[in-house]
DNA sequence: TAGAGGATTGAT
DNA sequence: TCAATCCTCTAC
């Protein structure tokens, strides 16, 4: 089952970069269909430096986070890789998760191909790296979930097997950047990080 | 309109 | 530890 706009449209985004844990993140792309399951997540909010629309600011890059929650806010970062995000709370309360590692469950010789290599390995294990797999990228920014890119819902991922950390590569956010706001999967290979 | 820098990655 | 690489934002 496709995860309803209220579950995206809720004011925590923290909340939801948790619940994210264990949904399934699926695309598709080019008649090319594929799916993984989201196990890192991160959190961003424009009540903090971290985050792109600060203090509600707002630019053509990243309007889309202005949206109600469930559309898609891709957008290129340090000049080769699209980071997915998925846009959260009401419209201009710009709020968003950053997914930051799947677990490949469908489409993994598509995905092969997409990352030239032959073997499943870590292929989906960075922001950067999973939309590349999924075929994701900026043309997609604003694109509302249910359709080309899609998350289904899933059994939660218990509590005890859920890790809290810092965000990652947002050292100039300040004291921001110690917010735990990153969110994964215990034990799971496919997590960007340890 | 020019210059700096980034929610990363993989090779050294 | 560092370069690749280009779009976006800020300041002039």
């Amino acid at each position: 089952m496709i995860l309803a706009p209220e579950f995206y449209q809720h004011s925590n985004v923290v909340a939801i970069a948790r619940k994210l844990l264990g949904k399934v993140l699926i695309t598709h792309i080019k008649s090319e269909f594929t799916a993984g399951r989201i196990v890192e997540t991160e959190a961003y909010s424009f009540k903090e430096r971290g985050c792109h629309a600060y203090n509600g600011r707002k630019t053509l890059r990243n309007e889309v986070m202005f949206a109600p929650g469930g559309v898609a806010y891709v957008y290129l970062c340090y000049g080769m890789y699209n980071l997915f995000n998925v846009v959260t709370n009401k419209a201009d309360k710009a709020e968003a998760v950053l997914i930051r590692a799947l677990e490949p469950v469908a489409g993994q010789d598509i995905m092969l191909k997409r990352m030239n290599v032959e073997k499943l390995t870590r292929i989906t294990s960075g922001p950067g790296k999973l939309t590349r797999a999924m075929g994701i990228e900026r043309l997609h920014n604003g694109v509302l979930l249910g359709d080309t890119i899609t998350i289904e819902d899933a059994k939660p991922i218990g509590s005890s097997k859920i890790i809290t950390t810092t965000r990652i590569g947002i050292d100039y956010a300040g004291s921001d950047a110690k917010l735990p706001w990153r969110f994964y999967v215990k034990d799971n290979e496919w997590v960007s990080k340890w």
